[in-house]
DNA sequence: AGAATCATACCGACCGGTCGGTATATTAGA
DNA sequence: TCTAATATACCGACCGGTCGGTATGATTCT
């Protein structure tokens, strides 16, 4: 029994984050998601008690899998400007990863704006990467691998160009080789904080 | 009576815009929006053949704006990198011109990504920033103001770096000093291109 | 073992209400 | 008086969410 009812659950968030993506949320009626996932609308509502809850949800574990991620390059770096650097590729990781799902995230920025709710979930680990990014540059800093800039502002910088980057991704796809570009955007900000020793 | 008309029109664009920006395009009626211009019904679908108009008008509105900035900015400016650099000051002009309006580029994202109307609406300028930029660095690289680079990639990374900032901009408002940052995240890729001809 | 009991998962018709849009009546300017 | 502008009443479609009821296994009792 508990299988059965857990495939429903997976199946009712699987295609509420297809249609969400492809039609957005709002435009998105509950009876459409149960459709594509192939379940009643009671069963919809059994899972869960409103349609913003799912929306949560997703959005949620989303967050999970990213903070997952950033763990993953800590513990594979040595110096900053490498795990910096690191981070970049991890822009192509989220973009293979996400695929189709990467059109939520208008969504999310989106329902960001005007609910609370949402609101916290989504800008509460941003800040958190933020704060992250900035005291990993203010490591590279102390031990002298970094000029002294703004760590915060500078964190902010990079946050900025990523989300850029991740916006035009999901806006224009074929538009551009966007990893080719998010590396290019990172290396040139990172080549004018990084303290050159050479000769 | 033609004054009359101009200004039930006006007034609805500018409820319009109010209304989408606090609630979003999809959660605001048009009955709402009526409401707050203090025009019937009526009157909205007289100067309006649908909801989808006013917010294409919208935008279309808001792009022209941006245009002008952008001419105004290339006829002020000398050289490459100083027409760049005046580019970021133009952000913080944005800021205060479109000031309670800003949510409404979420918005624009957010539909593009569904109404292949507004798709091209946002894209094709979009695009043409991007080239207009690329073309910019390719002559700065020519009179030997920059180094060379890529130009469009380089181009599309200053327009992550703007687009990205805006975003953040819009929904975190207070959390930094989102000028400032802009001027630092563009002086630090400008750094990065500039051929520097120091001693 | 097998019937009775119970909890959970699920179904789909249905609710009040709102939506974008229209048809029609009224008003006011040229 | 004739037309453009505005107001009001209204339409069918559809929305998120509810609810009475059923199907499906597990559990307990005999």
């Amino acid at each position: 029994m508990q299988q059965r009812s857990e495939e429903t659950r997976a199946s009712i968030l699987s295609a509420a984050v297809e249609q969400f993506s492809a039609n957005g949320y709002e435009a998105t009626s509950v009876s459409q998601v149960c459709r594509a996932a192939g379940v009643s609308k009671g069963a919809f509502y059994h899972h869960f008690p409103s349609k913003q809850a799912v929306f949560l949800e997703l959005l949620e574990g989303w967050l999970a899998l990213l903070d997952e991620q950033f763990k993953l390059v800590r513990s594979q770096s040595s110096d900053v400007p490498g795990a910096l650097l690191t981070m970049t590729s991890m822009m192509g990781e989220i973009y293979r990863t996400a695929g189709g799902s990467l059109p939520m995230f208008l969504e999310f920025w989106n329902q960001a704006h005007h609910e609370p709710d949402i609101w916290s979930a989504v800008i509460a680990p941003y800040n958190r990467y933020q704060v992250y990014f900035a005291s990993m540059i203010q490591e590279g800093i102390d031990e002298g691998s970094l000029r002294q800039v703004d760590p915060e502002s500078t964190a902010r910088v990079l946050v900025a160009l990523a989300v850029g980057m991740l916006l035009q991704g999901v806006l224009d796809p074929d538009g551009a080789d966007w990893q080719q570009v998010s590396q290019a955007g990172f290396q040139m900000v990172l080549n004018d904080i990084i303290k050159q020793v050479e000769s």
